[in-house]
DNA sequence: CCCTGATTCGC
DNA sequence: GCGAATCAGG
């Protein structure tokens, strides 16, 4: 197979709707995800981040602020961006949710008086507002699968009111071993304190 | 082990 | 120019 136009043009494609090279070969056929990314190289586009000058069109704010302390007195209500609709990671419907959209169980509802301040728990998470961001972000890119196309590759996060015909499933590619993408897989579970290292 | 993109270098 | 092999990271 070789680079003919119609498959340059999948391939930029493909590259500027955030595929991956392997999906990218895939698609195309008769080529190796190496292929892929060498082809991406060769047509300078592998990053946005080109040399000489900075590209004016850069859409992407994936800023992403050193937060690393976390103060728990000051608490800065204001600087609160967006609020998470509404992440039903089961079929449980009508779940509470806390300031940070994360949902309040029954049972611990029940154990914990309303209007406390909350003592240090066992596992006490908290997602980061960065997690949260990301996961709006994401949301709006979702692919919006249905249960039918769910598979061990894609994201399984629900989104919406099963009960509605506006639920769906994000369905980006979804970690290895893992139910979910990338950004849901920080909501859904606490661990990681990821860097973004783009050595090179 | 699964994956990702990045780079090298013989062709 | 091409892409397999390799590297480096998640």
């Amino acid at each position: 197979m070789s680079w003919t136009d119609e498959r340059v043009e999948t391939l930029k494609r493909m590259w500027g709707e955030g595929q991956s090279a392997s999906q990218i070969a895939k698609e195309l056929g008769g080529v190796t995800r190496n292929a892929v990314i060498g082809k991406v190289h060769r047509l300078g586009l592998s990053n946005r981040v080109g040399p000489g000058g900075a590209d004016p069109v850069e859409p992407v704010a994936e800023v992403e602020p050193e937060v690393v302390d976390d103060k728990p007195v000051m608490r800065t209500e204001s600087a609160t961006p967006a609020r998470v609709p509404k992440p039903d990671p089961g079929i449980v419907v009508a779940e509470e949710l806390d300031e940070n959209g994360i949902p309040i169980s029954a049972a611990r509802r029940a154990i914990i008086p309303a209007g406390q301040p909350l003592p240090p728990q066992p596992s006490a998470n908290e997602i980061s507002p960065e997690a949260l961001a990301k996961v709006n972000e994401v949301e709006k890119t979702a692919k919006k699968i249905g249960l039918m196309e769910l598979t061990e590759k894609t994201c399984k996060w629900p989104v919406g009111d099963p009960a509605t015909p506006d639920f769906w499933f994000c369905g980006l590619p979804s970690q290895q071993g893992k139910p979910y993408c990338e950004a849901h897989v920080g909501v859904a579970f606490q661990p990681m304190s990821s860097r973004r290292d783009r050595r090179r």
